[in-house]
DNA sequence: CACTTTTCCCAAAACGTTTTGGAAAAAGGA
DNA sequence: TCCTTTTTCCAAAACGTTTTGGGAAAAGTG
């Protein structure tokens, strides 16, 4: 008796963080037992509708909320999903994972999930990172993103069979959910559609290598040129570099036009926009007009550029609330093989995709 | 007897995810009780070295973690932090998160906490994801950003006493802590170089009213103008929307030309700097060259344009860490009071810089 | 040796849920 | 009316820790 009453702190305000009120306070409210609240809440058919409407009332006028963490122990699940990101600190391609984490964390609240966010610093850290939240037994699932040709992450998690998900793909022959951007149609609709214009030198300035994404993005390139009945040319082709994509595409697009035969035009990421605009004025060619270009990603910039950037553009909200909704399957049990999206990515013509002059 | 095997599921193999020992049967592995074990790992005094060593040793063979669902069961605790982000979909000032949830949870995981991060689309999503975080005790404190004049966030968090930390100020009497940028006085120096070097004609392009950010840059801004002796002229500031800063800044731009004593030089906060270029370009004037720019925040392009732009430069990842550090010990009930830090802003001098012409 | 203190360990309770396995009461069927 | 079925509820166990409050053995003390 006496030690019942130790749980009971209603009301004791001053300093009292938690008013809030625990399924024994509220069952003893009701004149219940804490089962037959928490079957009541949960809408357990054995529990009457009248006693059902009852609780339900009680537990919104007392603004009762099960504690997660003692549901979390019971049920065994953490009902929260982990995600490690790799900034570039490049403003450009950061903003990709805002726009990411945005739709992830869209759909994770919706679940009534938890998103807990790791900022790794290099891939070391990525892995250590990922691995605290697994073996720590911190989540139910984790979403990986930035995938690389080699992912050691996606083998880690296969083998101890951890649900998670990757927005990209790798190189692995085990069976495992992904979200990913089609890449090479992308670039191979970008690449016919400039040699459509009469471009015959079309050059492309591609990721950095060891990532899985760029090496879509020459596909694509290749099979658009050779679609369009034109030559692959090594010397059109280069990667920046991922620590500073300005300046490696700055001295890039300088070296481009020494060539004798330079190109017209100029597939790329947008996040590697400032270098080709920089480089391209110091040679004196006017972007879209002497040289057409198409970026991937519509970036803040591509819009307000004048003249405007035509690019193509993958929908990262979007595709951040799929890769929820399939991880919390794949966490239900489902097989991972049955979700394996590949996302159509839409481009948008404007001002920087002439025909040659 | 039975019922404690069930328990014991090591080496069941095939599916099972967590291969992962707990306190009881590692304690049976040491033939000690769970007590005991816990406390050796906990480095209580009262187990002797001798088995404490024992406990450690095997504990670090079995590859033994306490689940901290259960340890936060039973102390009360989440050992989690909560922040709630508002992109403004606006890849300029959302860098600015990165950074910042970069030294944020770089401090976070040191102390063995966890970072549970919400996206908000606006106001009222924010207040609605911070409440699920506190009433849901989800975190054991908040941090919050992009913080307004009137916050009615600080308003609430203050009323149930539930710890936090401002990344930035507001107008509330009651004390509490903070980590800012001491935006009044980058401004106000920023302001005397430029009137040093002997601009007379110098705007401001301040952010979105409402916001407390841009309350400190004017004012320092004012200040700088009357510590060089010059007069306030209302037509030279003007502030730019949120939701646009290039499409505003860029209006206000060539409105501000149109002045017939137009100025020489412009204060802004960097992430609306291309409006201005454009606005410039549009005008035919230099950036740098007809008209000097300081811009607040080291954005990429800052050091990339041609000419590289002269800066003020907060440090957001060090401030990040500040604020984890603060709000661990007001958590741990230290007087917020004590944690007020306002934060000096480097001013970084490159090419934007120079006399008027 | 008898007594006190220290050292070392542990059983049980507690954290706040959900689930399991009934049991009492009400309703239905003959 | 008596038996069966359905409805409605609940006590106890369980999740995996840490904390509480001892207690037994060993070590000091006179």
């Amino acid at each position: 008796m006496f030690l019942e009453q130790s749980g009971n702190r209603i009301g004791l305000g001053k300093g009292f963080k938690s008013m809030t009120i625990n399924l024994k306070q509220l069952s003893k409210l009701l004149k219940l037992s804490p089962t037959t609240v928490s079957r009541a809440l949960a809408d357990y058919p054995d529990v009457s509708a009248k006693t059902r409407a009852r609780v339900k009332q009680m537990a919104i006028q007392q603004g009762y909320q099960p504690n997660p963490v003692a549901r979390r122990l019971q049920k065994g699940k953490t009902e929260t999903i982990g995600i490690v990101i790799t900034p570039k600190q490049n403003y450009f391609s950061d903003t990709f994972f805002i726009d990411l984490l945005s739709g992830i964390s869209n759909q994770i609240t919706r679940a009534g999930y938890e998103l807990i966010l790791g900022v790794a610093s290099d891939e070391e850290h990525e892995m250590q990172s990922m691995r605290r939240m697994v073996e720590g037994k911190r989540v139910d699932g984790m979403i990986l993103t930035l995938i690389r040709e080699q992912d050691p992450r996606v083998g880690y998690l296969l083998d101890r069979d951890f649900p998670f998900v990757l927005y990209g793909r790798t190189r692995e022959t085990r069976p495992y959910a992904f979200v990913d951007m089609d890449g090479k149609q992308a670039f191979e609709k970008a690449c016919t559609y400039l040699a459509g214009l009469g471009h015959r030198r079309i050059a492309l300035l591609n990721g950095e290598p060891g990532f899985m994404f760029p090496v879509g993005c020459r596909e694509g390139y290749e099979s658009g040129l050779f679609l369009s009945g034109l030559e692959l040319d090594p010397d059109l082709i280069r990667e920046w570099k991922h620590k500073d994509p300005s300046q490696s595409s700055y001295r890039w697009t300088l070296e481009l036009f020494k060539n004798d035969n330079p190109p017209t035009a100029i597939l790329f990421q947008t996040e590697a926009v400032n270098g080709i605009f920089k480089g391209l004025d110091e040679l004196n060619l006017q972007p879209g007009k002497d040289v057409a270009l198409i970026g991937y990603d519509d970036l803040e910039i591509a819009r307000i550029h004048r003249p405007s950037l035509s690019v193509l553009r993958p929908q990262a909200r979007e595709a951040g609330q799929r890769v929820v909704n399939i991880l919390l399957e794949v966490i239900k049990g489902e097989d991972p093989v049955r979700f394996q999206e590949i996302h159509q990515v839409e481009m948008v013509i404007r001002e920087t995709s002439l025909p040659p002059s």
